[in-house]
DNA sequence: TTTAGCACTCAATGTGCTTAAGTGCTAACC
DNA sequence: GGTTAGCACTTAAGCACATTGAGTGCTAAA
């Protein structure tokens, strides 16, 4: 496995090198690190360590006359040696379990509370991210007239969310046209994703509705948008501005990149989207191929229902110094408390037409 | 009127020190003042004159040796004498309109691409409001069943907004059972406010509703949390990272501060909410009585139907020193072609659940 | 009333010096 | 052979100090 070429001080120093840099955000000089009580050695001896260190990767020297600094591979190995074995402190959790036992919203709403939470927990900033859905399709259609002119075409997604647009009807509608309307969009519209609506189905449409044709054009390229909607992903942020305590941000420009990131949100939804497992993942810098994360790592994890289906996830963003170790802690636990949450049987049995709908468990 | 205490040559030189600092963002001296051709006089009388300003409170002095800067009564002025003469390059024109002439979609989406557009224009940060809803109903209960344990009950609020929520009844559900319970709400809770939802009214219906007034608790209770987002406004930034490239923001801490505030959103909301009518508001500094935005201007502007419903506002977030001339130019023309996009008959006839149902016109 | 001239102020910039942290290397040590 | 003490070397950072230059206020003359 990754660091199995290392001794075992190598390790220790390594580990406490990096500890050290999280916390003070400085390089690590070798005399400092014979303060550390795991490390019985001298200095030079730390120093003949550390260059070799360098030699394979590990670490980084910011000048000659400076300590050293973990590069990625150094931050990899610290992450990977954590293994999983991050615990919070029972008052960690309290606090989890007061913040986040607010009264219950949709999924989303859910989710952006729950990255917030994290967010404050640790200092950096928080992501909730709800998927793409590509290929979703409207599983069934309803309608109701509101006046003469106007009325409501409620849409039911396969991902159980439902949609509303309300319509205006140049001509006038009244139930009975409604009616034969949702009959026919249930029939040839329902099931079918946005590629699969085809012009020769419009035109069967359009040839059954009769004297009423001329609607279905608008209708359908409604619908057509309502699907790309809901196909799209969507991302949360909330606290930026804790980016800006540390120093590796003050460099306004790099912050400034970042702050563009943030907004477009593209690059971040494919970093989350390619996502491993529903397991908490790790992405430390250049790791990600998006170049304006280079400086920064993402830590996430993938929200699931009991039975399996991904409701989002939820994360945080900081400098690569991130404090892994509580920041693992956190997501672990927050994630955990969230999906205790969500497979409590005792919710509230409302969701938003934006959010879920429970499939009876 | 507020400046008519100032000579002629007072105004020149006070609107020609303005514009050299917003184009400049430095302390403006009087030798580079004596290279305007509008003020004919040298720069012992400019420094004189200056003087005075300073006096009458329409200009600062940042340290002995430096020149001047407007104060925010100074930028007052300079705003009030710009007097909506404010005009577009045709170029400009063009380029809103190539901007803005995107497929239709709701009206969140539309002041939201609109502030996009003033804050690519402009270089500021760019907000959209929705504003508050303060006592809005539902004016009309729908819903229908999903399966037998699951409805979805649709609400059409008073501000022509359309909310559905997915209601799972643990007892069962079927169409007749559903029935009931959506007349009754159309009888009972139509029409009133959160607050005017009381208990008598609920025990009222729950005896109405017989054998399955266990139900109507939760109900209410989606009800009101329904009507409580509603009424909230909402505000969404783009192009936050557009200001570091202003030195007054480059003071960390600063903008740190700032970057809360477009977080919090609530600050800005309230000055947004405190609109005189519905021409463009320019709010300087301390004008707004909101202490992080003590260094920075808001521009913003009422967007309202031509029937007179106000839709929402956008506007642009910038430092003091904000080009007034550019952004009352831009927000006006974006405003404008916002306004005929939004009555413009060929529209597309829908609106999203989120949005407004165009009512007949 | 305007302007030229001049002494004065003060931030910004540059320069050299010192300091302190940290390294690499060598030679001695166990 | 691995470990360590010692020392020369490197470098960023901090500090004092002089220099510069933009800009002012004031005075006296036009």
């Amino acid at each position: 496995m990754f660091g199995d070429e290392l001794s075992e001080r190598k390790r220790r120093i390594l580990k406490a090198l990096v500890e050290a840099h999280i916390e003070a955000g400085e390089p690590v000089g070798s005399k400092f690190l014979t303060e550390n009580k795991q490390i019985a050695c001298s200095s030079a001896t730390i120093r003949n360590e550390m260059a070799e260190l360098e030699a394979l990767g590990y670490l980084e020297q910011p000048h000659t006359s400076a300590g050293r600094v973990p590069s990625e591979m150094g931050y990899r190995f610290y992450v990977n040696s954590l293994a999983h074995d991050y615990a919070m402190t029972t008052c960690e959790i309290e606090e989890i379990n007061k913040l986040l036992k607010v009264k219950m919203k949709e999924v989303d709403q859910i989710l952006l509370l729950a990255s917030k939470v994290a967010s404050t927990l640790t200092n950096y900033t928080g992501i909730a991210v709800k998927p793409r859905n590509p290929g979703v399709t409207v599983t069934r259609f309803e309608g109701f007239v509101i006046d003469s002119n106007t009325f409501i075409l409620v849409m039911v997604m396969s991902n159980s969310t439902v949609k509303t647009k309300s319509i205006r009807a140049e001509n006038g509608i009244d139930s009975g046209k409604l009616g034969r309307l949702i009959t026919l969009l249930n029939r040839y519209i329902a099931g079918l994703n946005s590629s699969e609506i085809t012009l020769p189905i419009i035109m069967e449409l359009e040839s059954e509705l009769g004297a009423d044709s001329e609607f279905i054009t608008p209708i359908i390229k409604i619908i057509y948008d309502v699907m790309n909607e809901v196909d799209r992903g969507e991302l949360k942020i909330s606290g930026v501005d804790r980016l800006l305590q540390y120093p590796e941000y003050s460099d306004t420009e790099e912050f400034r990149e970042m702050l563009g990131a943030l907004e477009d949100k593209e690059d971040i939804l494919n970093i989350v989207s390619g996502a491993k497992g529903d397991s908490i993942n790790v992405v430390i810098g250049s790791e990600s191929s998006v170049k304006v994360m280079n400086h920064s790592s993402i830590v996430f994890k993938p929200i699931t229902t009991r039975d399996g289906r991904t409701l989002g996830a939820i994360g945080v963003i900081g400098p690569l110094r991130m404090d892994y170790a509580k920041v693992l802690a956190t997501i672990a636990g927050v994630s955990g408390r969230l999906a205790d949450l969500l497979n409590d049987t005792s919710l509230p049995e409302s969701k938003d037409s934006e959010g879920d709908i429970k499939d009876g468990q």
